[in-house]
DNA sequence: CGCAGCCTTGACAAATGTCAACAAACGTGG
DNA sequence: CCACGTTTGTTGACATTTGTCAAGGCTGCG
């Protein structure tokens, strides 16, 4: 592990606040290894040797059952992920791949757990890290029950809009397949949702978006902070 | 909190390690009330004030928004819920109404944060909850986006069985109309998809589930550890 | 008894998925 | 740089699933 690699998982707010020998320990059974795109990184069902932290490219979290399948999250950098199965010591409930080429960090889960029974700041760090991740699942899984799939569509949109700094030109990084089965939908489904916007204010032209009439869409999508910000 | 009440909320995996004067210090803020049935006893957006737990009786987790409203999970004696919005000190992502009448103790969120920031086998108990409980949603949204709604009836009914001991006939003990609500779907799909099951050796009458062919409902519904098993 | 709530059923509507065709975009190897 | 094949996105026609509305039966309870 290059040292700005170091220098930038110890910035994560998991190993932020953490004693610096705990730090070294659970650094010395790591390593960072680089993957080509559309590499299966973890099976769900398999169990929990590593926790992954995605430094470079992107990782999908993905679950399948009787010949179908769904994409469950993206991971980008810097964040960890399966840290509930890792700290459980249980099997994957997910499992993973590389959408792009990726550097990715392992760390050993037995280590996590030893340091997490070690270090106090760690183990609460964990438990702010866990909450999130669970009210983040809550909110997706609110989203899916309570609203439509062109609503699921608008309220999309208007998280991606607010990522990118509020501007009403910008762009969905993320392939429309993906999306489609991200908020749980076909892309046809997906497409013909975009299409049935365009009488909302919003025109999608490949993955660049445009906000023709913010309130329009805001008005149909009825953001909630509840359901759609980040931060709570 | 009368004796029994306090050594039952002490048995709980929550709080049995951690250190007496601590749980001490957590129960002097505590209180406990009982509740009629049908009453809201948090709203969702309320900021959290305490930790709740349940200790007789039963409650709804549910959500709304744009006038729909969809029930998220059921909680039952003992355990507590909303522990997530408390250690992250933010506001509920879910409402919560008594089903029937119940008693709950209720612990004030900054005592909880302020003791889990003293005991470390608190903190530890804490990070095993939020994983448990994350994970549990994991499941919860991977059989939502994977399998339609007749599946997911017929693996309700095999958890259910399961819970009570594996017997030919069993009890559902949930109103139809909530169990809808938590499978996704309406009240009258419920109906339907439980007729349609009487092909696949599955009777129900009232709340009283009868299996006539194991084999046959197994084969249907394909259950999976990795969204149907409470335990991992 | 009579009311209220739940469950069921039927008829219908709306949402969503499936399949097939084709166009556009992309990447690779010549 | 082009040609080719592969993948992705779109569209239409259609099937299936799911929701909606209305009606009626049943149950429990005052």
């Amino acid at each position: 592990m290059s040292d700005s690699e170091f220098s930038e998982v110890r910035r994560l707010d998991l190993f932020a606040g953490m004693d610096d020998a705990h730090f070294r320990a659970l650094m010395r059974g790591a390593y960072v290894q680089s993957f080509p795109p559309q590499i299966e990184l973890i099976a769900e069902g398999e169990h929990s040797d590593f926790l992954h932290v995605v430094m470079a490219g992107a990782v999908d979290l993905f679950t399948s059952w009787n010949g179908r399948d769904t994409s469950m999250a993206t991971v980008r950098p810097i964040s960890t992920f399966i840290l509930a199965a890792t700290v459980r010591d249980a099997p994957y409930l997910m499992s993973a791949r590389t959408m792009e080429k990726s550097r990715i960090a392992l760390i050993p889960s037995a280590d996590v757990r030893a340091v997490f029974d070690a270090d106090g700041n760690f183990a609460r760090a964990i438990v702010a890290e866990l909450a999130t991740c669970y009210r983040s699942v809550v909110k997706s899984q609110k989203e899916l029950k309570l609203r439509n799939s062109r609503e699921r569509v608008a309220n999309f949109l208007l998280r991606q809009q607010r990522r990118a700094g509020g501007k009403p030109v910008f762009d969905m990084d993320l392939e429309k397949r993906r999306l489609a089965s991200v908020l749980g939908m076909t892309p046809e489904n997906l497409s013909r949702a975009i299409k049935g916007l365009r009488g909302h204010g919003v025109v999608v032209d490949g993955t660049r978006v445009t906000v023709t009439d913010q309130n329009a869409i805001e008005c149909f999508a009825k953001p909630n902070p509840l359901i759609d910000d980040l931060a709570t």
